[in-house]
DNA sequence: GGCGAACCTAAAATCAACCTGAGAATCTGC
DNA sequence: GCAGATTCTCAGGTTGATTTTAGGTTCGCC
């Protein structure tokens, strides 16, 4: 996730950076409007923090010339201003929120979150671990060279390994949440299962692997 | 523009109501959780105003509900409770804002635009996959040589699938979204409506295809 | 080193999930 | 009230994901 910040207090500036890039975002820094616009053209976000009184060009004029543009990236404006009057010239600009200083860093970031979440609900959903990706959306397991398709099983079985890396998930509880109590499947079903993934794995050149564990279970781990 | 509001104190439902109809948008009032859900599964609304505490289910059970069943509709949560824990679990459960009580009735509305003017910016006019172009406005659905006037069942349903291009869309997703839950439809009608929309996507020559995933569901993809 | 249990996997069998044509029931415009 | 469009049920057919089977291999333990 890449985000522009456009604010011109570089205290402030500096502070945000440090919150957004501990929760993995990946930000670009900018102190006045006209950066803003430059940074915005140049370059693919995922969302923009603008300011609104800022040198050279303020944040409501730099929203109102990137949604002029045809662009709808996510905007948050944060800012002192904090009158009704100033809210709903912000979002009646474009923004798709408003967020008056002083804030809390956990809300700053549900409200990114809240925003990005529904530009990008179509990429969203992907996990990963080593070079293999499973997205939720279109069940299809990828590495960086291919990527198959999974079967409904197959694909439950993958999401409960990538959802605990590492840990191990014993036979039973893969029936269990998997299969359910009132299956009454056989065990080995499960020994299936693994060997179908290991089989795409391979065919993918994944470096994780799904390791046994002798009366414990499987776990996903790293290859040597 | 047609919203429902949640709130179960009549006083301010009523006021909410009145400020919401002098701005040009059709209010369905609802006074507790449930009612809520039954009402934005049988209507097709463009955004819904949520209380947190209502009789029978609060508002963020009622949205986690909306959003697993994968409805995107805009939602704001209008609440007392202004703690900012509270803020980020309703963000994270999937609201599109946030706003607490006592609000201005003009940030309230400039919240309301900036929330479903960012829904209805994808939502524009004509929707395409691959050689296929669906026209929301006159259900037309036509590739370069040909176009079939699509029933509103057909059309609601290869709409659903051209919004998430190559994501499996479960029956159960269809019978919710299309039907709503308190249809006593079976649920191989959705079998039947996928044959009639392939039959026409044959007709029209379109190089993509509806495919389905054995007890996943249905997806739109590119042909080979 | 021998034994049994736990794991692996190719291949066959199964059966619910899916497909589709026919037609009944319902709605809609004229 | 009629014609046509739309929505839905039913029934028989097909298929491929899931499961079982069966014959291996590997591992820990005495």
């Amino acid at each position: 996730m890449r985000l522009l910040l456009a604010e011109d207090e570089l205290a402030l500036s500096r502070v945000i950076t440090a919150i957004l890039n501990k929760n993995n975002y990946e930000v670009d820094a900018v102190y006045d409007g006209e950066a803003a616009l430059d940074w915005l053209a140049a370059n693919n976000y995922d969302g923009a923090i603008l300011d609104i009184m800022m040198p050279k060009l303020d944040g409501i004029s730099v929203l109102r010339r990137v949604r002029a543009g045809g662009n709808n990236l996510p905007i948050l404006i944060l800012t002192a201003k904090s009158e009704v009057d100033d809210k709903v010239i912000g979002l009646d600009a474009g923004a798709n929120d408003y967020l008056t200083k002083p804030f809390a860093a956990r809300e700053l970031l549900a409200r990114i979150r809240a925003m990005t979440r529904a530009q990008s609900a179509q990429n969203s959903s992907e996990m990963r671990m080593g070079n293999i990706c499973l997205n939720r959306a279109t069940f299809e397991l990828s590495s960086p060279t291919d990527s198959f398709r999974l079967a409904n099983k197959e694909f439950q079985m993958m999401e409960l390994l990538l959802a605990n890396p590492r840990h191990l998930i014993s036979t039973e509880q893969f029936m269990e949440r998997i299969w359910g109590q009132d299956s009454d499947a056989e065990i080995n079903v499960v020994w299936v299962y693994v060997s179908y993934l290991r089989k795409k794995l391979a065919a993918l050149g994944a470096n994780i692997q799904i390791k046994a564990t002798r009366n414990a279970g499987y776990s996903l781990e790293e290859k040597p």
